[in-house]
DNA sequence: GGGAGATGATTAACATGTTAAGTAGATTTC
DNA sequence: GAAATCTACTTAACATGTTAATCATCTCCC
């Protein structure tokens, strides 16, 4: 049932409490990353049961989705519009394939390259789950705002464009003194 | 649009061309999930190097960043703290005392509840990674902006109060028609 | 045109996400 | 006060994230 509660009276330290060295880091639960996967997590959150229902991930999902936008795409592009890691997608269209949610093709041009598109039988599925999906995101919308939605998401693209060329400065060191 | 691309000159199609079936879903790439997880990508890619020189996942790292903060704490507290769920805890947990960078011992009163606390070994990693990771997290704050990312932050956690008590609308259909 | 290197995709190996089931200890109830 | 229930945690089972290695094809260059 999700971490939804649950009154803990019990516990010695609310986890806010001073820390026993210096800190010279930032509190931890306000972080960057921590904001960002707090704020995914409830949103999808909303989303997970109605997929599940429908026998689907929320990656399925998000392949089949961008399917629907294409007549075929190449593995490579797919991977880069549904936002996964080739492993990753290499591993799902063997499933869906298998469930015959979609077909794939070898590249005319090039033998390397493999081009998938959905099947009729995922278009299917794809429209019996829309409805569900867009209530949801409908009800999202209208509790948070059509407006601040909009500008969120507009921070979201702007923060992503700022560090896309940013290098990692990371120090050499393999293993902690040990 | 960010994601540094690639000429990409073969595709046959961008992949925001128009979808071969009446559309009444939004653009795929521009829901609100996904910009919110290329948005935590964007910025984890950043961190995962330093991590991983250090021997660490990002999951590890919360737990520990977390564990510097109290001077102990019960698993299920930790696991709110760390948004982390149970069985992910209970692995990480097992793998950490293994390596000696934490302690763990029953609670007094329960003796169901576990207590965990960080050892001198963890703190001394933790000490370790922490400049690199000011370091990174200070690049961030200076490209995006520091008024603005305390805004973005602010946006994140109403997002995330507006969906607090969100009943999931999901219908009962198992399964497609087969 | 053949070999070195680049590229697209998959496989391997390990860590985590996610839901369900299991286990041991605590709490409630009659 | 013992059975029923609940609670904290762990295990199990499967799907994905992540990095490295592999495999097949393609390109380039001599």
């Amino acid at each position: 049932m999700a971490r939804k509660k649950s009154p803990n009276e019990t516990r010695p330290a609310p986890a806010e409490t001073g820390p026993p060295w210096r800190a010279p880091m930032r509190e931890f639960s306000r972080s960057l990353p921590m904001s960002l996967l707090r704020a995914r997590e409830a949103v999808m959150r909303q989303f997970r049961p109605s997929l599940r229902n429908h026998g689907m991930t929320e990656q399925q999902w998000r392949i089949l989705r961008a399917l629907t936008a294409v007549d075929e795409i190449e593995v490579t592009e797919l991977a880069r519009v549904a936002f996964l890691l080739g492993p990753s997608l290499s591993r799902i269209l063997r499933d869906l394939e298998a469930r015959q949610l979609i077909e794939r093709k070898a590249a005319a041009t090039d033998a390397r390259r493999a081009v998938v598109s959905i099947s009729a039988k995922g278009l299917k599925l794809i429209e019996a789950v829309a409805p569900t999906s867009e209530a949801i995101y409908a009800e999202i919308t209208r509790r948070f705002g059509s407006r601040k939605l909009a500008e969120l998401q507009e921070m979201l693209g702007v923060l992503e464009a700022s560090l896309a060329d940013m290098a990692s400065a990371d120090n050499g060191e393999i293993e902690a003194d040990e």
